[in-house]
RNA sequence: GCCCACGUAGCUCAGUCGGUAGAGCAUUUGCAUGGUAAGCAAAAGGUCACCAGUUCAAUUCUGGUCGUGGGCUCCA
């Protein structure tokens, strides 16, 4: 059998299949071919090809019966292929260093490669380097990678002699008889394939960081080191790519927490319990006050309830039988227990059934900032999107069974409104299914389940299944939005419940004088507003938009004597309603100026002798670096139209 | 909670192979009265996270506690 094209630096690689179908790739990109699937003269003459830079004619035999594919770095797939290479790569650089490692799992993931490794040294950070030089050394060796096809006993024979064990606990659940191992040099991993062709092709890569990991991810098991490495074809893009990784550092919350004074931890309140500082606390406000003014226009009603409440309320609802691990001890009082609420639902209801309801009272839209508290193993906590007690935008309705779509509906319409008025257009949406810690029959389980599919089917959202990671109540669907170094972190959740209302024996009466269950949907649109700034702040990078930003106009007095005028202009401009804050500082304009763009401040406003005289300021806006008269009122009328404009 | 690393001035970080510490920025004061990304000078500021242990002597070594970072597990 033939394959006939050729390859260039000066073409386009065409390759013809023996069915008859064409591959191709641009010049000048690197060819990773299907080690295994194409005969070994072929992989010469594409290598060949990429070193040299020479066409070459690939009229050659194919040693095997096979289609294969061309892979490039950025064809779909090729990352993986890289890093995954990479990976075994780092693994034979670790086994000369260490012998006694053994290898459990190496993938690639979407920034990278890991690699899972048992062994008896603890790695540290500075380790990294020496195993770096170690894979340039086995680089610059341009082993072949070749791959072998062996049956599965003779392979947990070989993985066996060679002490690895892991692979032998992975060989056996293994189905078939039959597996492929990958070899380069000394070194051989089991391995499903496919890789580059040879050592050499990888290029430039970096070990990241080590961490701890569980074998299997499970934490009654042994913790594995891991090592995560990025790998690119060229230094140059390499380079890039960590460029973006500080990039992205720079915009992380909790630097530029600090950096804008808005929010900070401290030893004394204790960990995962945000302290908001008036900057943070003023955006905070905003968002709830936006927030809770765009569920009193779509026919929420406003709840409050404590943040305690009596152990039996807990007991009645589940919470004490299914997530007590998430509960903080309770408070005695008066032989009482009483608990730090965890959720707000339990106490929610209580408004609920406070009064004999009617099907004309349907949907109950019940709406409540509220603060919960929650017990997070302390290696859990991270700035503010892992915290110990947050305040979520939280609501519970209650509807009819032939109302849930509907109302389903509704909040997703609501959520993805609030999402893209925040600016949030990159989102990830989950259908999370019933969990093994769970209430209720499955017949309600099923109906809640449909009910939420069948939105987002009939509203043609796509999303992704996440079995088993509902609530222990319902299931639900989850909105996940990302940081700025692409982790994913989940915010908005709607839930359907059928199980609370039984629990407790929550009644509408029906237009047939009848009493009848009512169905709950808890649901928050930002989740937790403590998650939901960190994230809006890397988001923006601290630039907030206008209508939230904390301070939005700073006023410079270029001299002492221009400081009453700027006094009387702060007065118009708060009167307008708009934060304003003034730099009367005795620094020179240079620097406050410098410090207020050091802030993110979207209008910088000077006042001296020539303003006075003529009514305006001379303003600077954010990303300017220029500044023109303004007169003050038309600067008030810009400040709202910008920030009417929201994003 | 687990693995690894870390904790020095408000912030960013030096430093002490065991003899109680330093810079820049920020702060305060004085001078300069400034026109759009750092004016000049001086001062003040630290139980070297906390608690034990070893030692003549611990910020430095050991152990524990608290906290932080990267992950794992878990989650808004």
């Amino acid at each position: 059998m033939k394959f006939t094209g050729s390859i260039g630096v000066s073409d386009t690689v065409t390759l013809t299949l023996p069915d008859s179908s064409a591959v191709s790739a641009r010049k000048g990109e690197t060819l990773y071919e299907v080690v295994g699937k194409i005969g070994a003269s072929l992989q010469k003459a594409a290598l060949a090809a990429r070193l040299d830079g020479e066409p070459v004619d690939l009229s050659l035999k194919a040693e095997r019966d096979a289609a294969f594919e061309v892979i490039t770095f950025d064809s779909p797939g090729g990352r993986d292929l890289f890093w995954h290479s990479a990976s075994h790569l780092m693994a034979q650089a670790v086994k000369r260093r260490y012998p006694d490692a053994k290898f459990a799992i190496g993938p690639a993931i979407e920034g990278g490669f890991y690699y899972d490794i048992d062994m008896k040294a603890a790695l540290s950070p500075e380790d990294l380097q020496g195993i770096e030089a170690e894979m340039e050394k086995i680089v610059g060796e341009d082993l072949e990678v070749r791959r072998e096809e062996m049956g599965r006993e003779e392979a947990i024979a070989l993985f066996d002699g060679a002490g690895e064990i892991y692979k032998v606990e992975m060989l056996e659940e293994m189905p078939g008889d039959s597996v492929s191992i990958y070899r380069q040099g000394e070194f051989f991993d089991l391995c499903r394939g496919p890789h580059v062709m040879r050592t050499s092709m990888l290029g430039a890569f970096k070990l990241l960081s080590i961490a701890g990991a569980y074998w299997r991810g499970d934490e009654k098991r042994k913790m594995l080191q891991r090592i995560y490495g990025i790998a690119f074809p060229d230094r140059k893009r390499l380079e890039a790519h960590l460029a973006i990784i500080e990039e992205a550092r720079k915009r992380d919350h909790r630097k530029l927490g600090r950096e804008l004074d808005l929010f900070s931890f401290s030893n004394e309140v204790g960990a995962g319990l945000p302290l908001w500082h008036p900057h943070g606390a003023v955006l905070r406000y905003i968002i709830e006050r936006f927030s809770t003014e765009e569920h009193l226009k779509r026919g929420y009603r406003l709840f409050s309830v404590p943040h305690i409440a009596k152990a039996d309320l807990y007991r009645t609802s589940g919470h004490l039988d299914f997530y007590s691990d998430n509960m903080y001890s309770p408070i005695r009082i008066d032989e009482q227990d009483y608990y730090l609420k965890p959720m707000n639902c339990p106490s929610q209801i209580q408004i609920f059934t406070s009064s004999i309801r009617s099907y004309r009272d349907l949907p109950y839209r019940g709406f409540e900032m509220g603060t919960v508290y929650r017990y997070e193993r302390s290696g859990v906590l991270h700035g503010l999107t892992r915290v110990r007690g947050f305040t979520q935008d939280d609501a519970h309705i209650f509807c009819s069974e032939d109302q849930i779509e509907d109302e389903i509906r509704n909040v997703l319409d609501f959520t993805l409104y609030m999402l893209d008025v925040f600016g949030f257009s990159e989102r990830n949406i989950y259908l999370s299914t019933r969990p093994e810690k769970s209430v209720g029959s499955d017949a309600g389980w099923d109906l809640a389940t449909s009910a939420l599919k069948n939105t987002l089917d009939s509203g043609g959202i796509g999303y992704t299944v996440d079995p088993g990671e509902g609530v222990f109540y319902g299931p639900k669907i989850d909105i996940k939005i990302k940081d700025a170094l692409g982790r994913e972190w989940q915010c908005s959740t709607i839930q359907v419940d059928f199980n609370l209302p039984e629990r407790f024996d929550i009644n509408f009466i029906g237009r047939d004088g009848a009493k009848h269950r009512p169905i709950m949907i808890h649901r928050a649109l930002l989740g937790s507003l403590e998650r939901f700034i960190g994230i809006l702040i890397e988001h923006y990078g601290g630039k907030f938009p206008v209508w939230l930003a904390p301070v939005q106009v700073m006023l410079i007095n270029v001299s002492e004597q221009e400081a009453a005028a700027a006094g009387g202009v702060r007065q118009r401009l708060l009167d307008a309603g708009l934060r304003t804050e003034i730099d009367g500082r005795d620094e020179s304009m240079g620097y406050r100026v410098r410090d207020a763009i050091g802030r993110r401040v979207p209008y910088i406003a000077v006042i001296g002798k020539k303003e006075i005289e003529e009514g305006t300021v001379s303003l600077r806006k954010r990303g300017e670096n220029s500044s023109k008269p303004v007169s003050v009122d038309d600067l008030i009328g810009m400040i709202l139209a910008d920030q009417e404009a929201k994003r």
